[in-house]
DNA sequence: GTCTATAATCCGATAGAC
DNA sequence: GTCTATCGGATTATAGAC
């Protein structure tokens, strides 16, 4: 721990944050209550209505305080990218590097929360909940153009549809090895080691640009153009 | 003899099955409660407790209603192929085929409700709830089992965690396919096309396809074993 | 089997003292 | 900023009439 040149403004909000960012993770937003959450941060209840002023608020907050951080990183590395590209397509590989890689980096500390967020944002993806995909997809905006236009670029012989696919399906692998293993170690009545995190990311990249790289489906004759 | 021109009504229980099936996907557990079940079936807010005795029995017949033909067509297509294979290894391709098209399958299903219900399982699979990850796990063991068993004789090569890390990551993938691409192109600001329902299947393959084959990642210098 | 009514508990939000 | 107390409404589950 290192001397910090100014403390948070208010402790009990950021213990609030963390503790909500935890139960929402393990127990989703409607099984996660505000008595709960006040209850893990040490807080009273009524602090959570004074902080932030209601309970979808503070789901806001708890994505807002990492995802901004998350995104203008993943956009600074393809602006890197496209910088030493100098004109030219950036390679498929170092595209994908820069958009899995950067949320695996923040996956794998654990220390701070981001592997606890990150697990969070996986299981949000796909929850059909209205006010949160909204937000959601406001956060992701510029940074789902940008990435898939890169794509888009970098593979001019593939469909763009082909391609969103594709980069979908990247999103869902990532998801599930940010969720970890355990089930299907669980599930195959195997002990479950514990993984070196230093790993996972090679082993996902592998995975990713293999998927990415395959050869393109076949729809069968009706496909003509 | 009646004729029957009223409710063309199934049983009260497979309406409150099919409705909690629905809203449990829409929704999730904690945020679908017995009434709002009730008022979609049209029946009694005392008939869950009647027909099935609590909300979590309720959640465990709505799965157990479908794994258990999903995962014996699984099992039967496996059989098949080993059978054809006579004492070989069966082929890498065709365990996958048998193993996600049978999930696929299912998913294309949506008059019947199979889309609904394998979107709640992939959804489901991640939430880590205590009494349905142990149901599902129970359900899962011996399909699990054995097709993880084909694939490391198939892939003899290839350590097992690497095979079972990368059958996770197919399972994400396969995950995010059934729940539909919407996402993408709402964060890309662009109009999402309706999918034929047909090309799902032989995008998604190829693309599991060439994760499954990629090469091996490498962890760097550490290793020297 | 279906229904009404209600018990017992939990929820988010807020008023107001300090 | 923190706390107690509480409101109004929602929840699951059950008792009992028909």
């Amino acid at each position: 721990m290192s001397t910090e040149p100014h403390l948070p403004q208010s402790e009990t909000r950021d213990r609030i944050l963390d503790a909500a960012e935890r139960l929402f993770m393990e127990h989703g937003f409607e099984g996660t209550s505000m008595r709960l959450i006040t209850g893990a941060a040490n807080a009273n209840l009524a602090a959570v209505n004074y902080h932030f002023g209601s309970k979808d608020a503070l789901i806001q907050a708890v994505f807002r305080r990492r995802m901004t951080a998350l995104n203008e990183a993943r956009l600074a590395a393809l602006d890197r990218l496209e910088a030493e590209a100098g004109g030219e397509a950036v390679k498929p590989s170092r595209i994908v590097e820069a958009f899995f890689g950067t949320a695996l980096e923040l996956a794998a500390d654990a220390e701070h929360g981001g592997n606890t967020f990150m697990r969070l944002l996986s299981r949000t993806y796909n929850e059909p909940n209205a006010f949160v995909r909204q937000f959601l997809a406001e956060e992701y905006a510029e940074v789902m153009d940008r990435f898939l236009g890169a794509l888009f670029r970098a593979l001019p012989g593939v469909p763009r549809d082909e391609i969103m696919w594709r980069f979908h399906y990247m999103m869902g692998a990532m998801s599930f090895a940010i969720a970890g293993i355990e089930s299907v170690y669980a599930t195959a009545g195997l002990p479950c080691t514990e993984e070196e995190p230093s790993r996972m990311r090679p082993r996902l990249m592998s995975f990713l640009l293999g998927g990415l790289r395959a050869p393109l489906p076949d729809f069968g004759a009706a496909a003509t153009d």
